[in-house]
This record gives structure tokens, C-alpha cells and sequence, in this order.
DNA sequence: ATAGTATTTGGTCAAACGTCCAAGGCGATC
DNA sequence: GATCGCCTTGGACGTTTGACCAAATACTAT
């Protein structure tokens, strides 16, 4: 039972860490008390102003070390598929484990409104996310697609609405818009109905 | 000046309700307190529970009339096109006002939040994004989209994820997205890579 | 054993919170 | 002018909040 205090620390570091991750999307960013969240990780509140600066610190670090995890495995997904349109209808099959109103798919959303609030989150947020659309920019590119960057905003913007409706709308699932995802991932360029203003370039 | 108790108690409940539609995107759903919203609206916080039941019937009651109004303006669009891709490519066009830190582009993703914790917000959420949606599928039915209720239901995903999106990726503008969009709403089916599984329906 | 360092506790503090209510204001009606 | 009903005020209430700190504890090094 030889446990050095630095690793008690650690562990009740690591346990505040995963009460945030929890509480954000059970109760909503702004709803989070050092108080709840001592009791959820086992500890006294009196803990939190000693491992962290503010509450505020630690949310934001615990939302984007679980930002970065999830978006790190969809991008072994991206990475794995023989094809961008396979990679992308995988990530979109691999988006139906959570069904909108789980505390995994809220705290990305609470993160996202969290960050348009707070300036540090926002840039963390910003670099995840660019990164993310770098990657899968380069992975259409390759393969040949037309417009590989508003391919990526849109495919990225369509799994976060994705997410944010399914807590409303429970007929939305992945098979259901997969077929169509395809088409904004497909490389051949459907026929132009209008070729009014096609200038636009990157 | 022959104003009538009932109309200024009409003036201020109005008053409460612009207050909570600023603040519930400015600050944040659970950040909006009695105090600031009555200071915002001219009036003394007591006044908020003569006109509404609590706190959140209030701001219920004002994000789900905001919400209304913003759908009802976007399905106008869809009503006076030509064609379902265009009215959607309006649509589109139309979001480009909010540039997804104004507080109407916030108080949108905080009311579908607040729906998830909230049991009558998510119902009166769920009936007005149903009604839409209908109304969506139904263009797109008559246009002879081969999967009208799918389609609607990702442009719908992804318009919310753009306004989502467009707080962290400035790049990220209509005319930037709107040729990939045709390619979800155009009627004809782009040829299929697998015809693995084509059974579905509806 | 002793001194030293890191962690944890338990409590205090002022501020802000939602809700409630008795009292007052004020135009309409009798 | 008195009465009535709706609207509005200002303050009270009991909680909860983020932050802070001196004391206590647990482990390490001497």
C-alpha cells in the first residue's frame, strides 16, 4: 500500500477530471459546482483551488482533453478506411453509439457554446477542430474530390447537428442519412443545374 | 397618456420576454438570472414571477417563441421557391446573418440544451422541429427526391451544425457549402459505389 | 526520530441566487 | 370620492455559489 503523495494527487487530480467530464453534460457547463464535483470524484471541495486555478480552469481542461480523445479516435476511423467516403460513413456509424442526450455528445455541444464565452477554450477548441478538418481535407483530397475543404466543413458540421438533433428527433440514425452522406463525400461531381457563379477556388 | 394597467402589464411582460431572448444567448441558459433579466428590461426582478410561473417558464416560454419565429421565417423561404434545392439553398443563404456567436445563433443550440434537461421544453422543441421538417419532407416529396424524409433530416442537422461550426471556423460561409448542399437536395440519385444494402424505404 | 514537502481537510466569507409577499400605486367603475 | 382589480415595488427568506486559508495529515529525505 506504499502510495507516494504524488500519486494520491494524481489520482485525485485525474478524479476531478472525470467528474467534470461527467457533470458537464449531465447538468450543462454553467450548471457545475466545485461542490458536486468534489462529491462525484470522492473528494472535499476544498480540493479543486488546489489542483486547479478555477472551476472555470478545470472544465475547460477536462472538456478539451475529452474533445481531443473522441476526435482522435474518429480520425483512426478516417485513417483506417480504405477510402474518405468509407471513413466517413464508418465515423458516421461509429456517431450512432451516442443518441443525442448522453453525456458524451452533450459535453461536446456545452463545449462548443462554453468556448463562444470563453476565450481560452475557444482557441483550444479551434486548433482540435482545424486539425480534425485538416486531416480530413488532405484524406478527400487525395482521393480526387472537387472540393475537398467545403466537403470537410460540411461533413463535420452535418455529425455536430447530427448529434444536437437526435436528442429531438429519434428516427434520425446513421443508416438512415447514409446514403446521402455519400453524396457530399462521392468524387464525381453531379450534374450542374446552375453554372452561374462557379469561380470559387480552395 | 391614458395607458391602462393591463396594456403596461402586456408592455412588460413583452419586455421580460426580449430580455430572456438577448440573455439566454449572450450568457448562457442556466447564467440568466431574475435580477439581470429585469434589469434588462427596465423592471423590478419581483415583477418575473407575477408574469410567469418561475425563471425557466419564462425563458421556456420566450426561447420557444424565438425559435418559432426563426422557423416560420426560414420555412417562408422554402414556400416561395421554385424548387425545393433552391428554397434550401435560401435557406442556406439566410443563415449566413448569424455568424454563430450572435446571441439568436446561440439562443437556438442553448434551447436544444436546455430541451434535454427540460422535459415540456423538449416536448414544445420537439413539435415546432417536426412541423419543419414535415414541411421540408414534404417539398422535397413533391420535387421527386428518392429519399425526401433522410434529406430533410440532414439538411436540417446540417444547417444547425453550420451555425454551430461557424463560431470557431470563420472560413466557413454559404457560398462556400452551397454547390456540395444541391448535391443532398437534387433530385437525381448520384450512381451507387455499393449496392450492398438498398433495401430500405420510406 | 526529525525536518521538510505535498496533499487534504473543514470551515469561513461575501455575493448572488430563486422565490415569495405585504404594501403601495394607479386607472377603471360605480 | 370611494371602491375595486390589476400591476408594481422593495425587501425578506433560506440556499447555494466560487474562492480562500490555517490547520491537520501523509509521505519523503535526512
Amino acid at each position: 500500500m506504499g502510495e507516494t503523495s504524488i500519486e494520491r494527487g494524481r489520482s485525485a487530480r485525474a478524479r476531478l477530471l472525470a467528474a467534470a467530464r461527467e457533470l458537464i453534460g449531465e447538468l450543462g457547463w454553467n450548471a457545475v459546482s466545485t461542490r458536486t464535483l468534489a462529491e462525484r470524484a470522492g473528494v472535499r471541495s476544498g480540493l479543486v483551488h488546489y489542483h486547479f486555478d478555477s472551476l472555470q480552469a478545470l472544465l475547460r481542461h477536462a472538456a478539451l482533453a475529452e474533445v481531443q480523445r473522441m476526435l482522435d479516435g474518429t480520425s483512426a476511423l478516417l485513417a483506417e478506411a480504405t477510402s474518405p467516403s468509407d471513413g466517413v460513413e464508418r465515423m458516421l456509424f461509429d456517431l450512432d453509439q451516442y443518441n443525442g442526450a448522453d453525456p458524451a455528445s452533450l459535453l461536446f455541444v456545452e463545449t462548443y457554446l462554453a468556448a463562444t464565452r470563453d476565450h481560452e477554450l475557444r482557441r483550444g477548441m479551434s486548433a482540435l477542430v482545424a486539425d480534425f478538418r485538416c486531416a480530413l481535407t488532405e484524406a478527400l483530397t487525395r482521393s480526387g474530390h472537387p472540393r475537398p475543404q467545403a466537403a470537410a466543413s460540411m461533413v463535420m458540421a452535418l455529425f455536430d447537428g447530427f448529434v444536437l438533433h437526435k436528442g429531438l428527433d429519434q428516427g434520425l440514425s446513421a443508416e438512415h442519412i447514409a446514403p446521402l452522406l455519400r453524396r457530399i463525400t462521392d468524387t464525381e461531381e453531379v450534374r450542374n443545374t446552375n453554372t452561374e457563379e462557379d469561380g470559387e477556388q480552395r
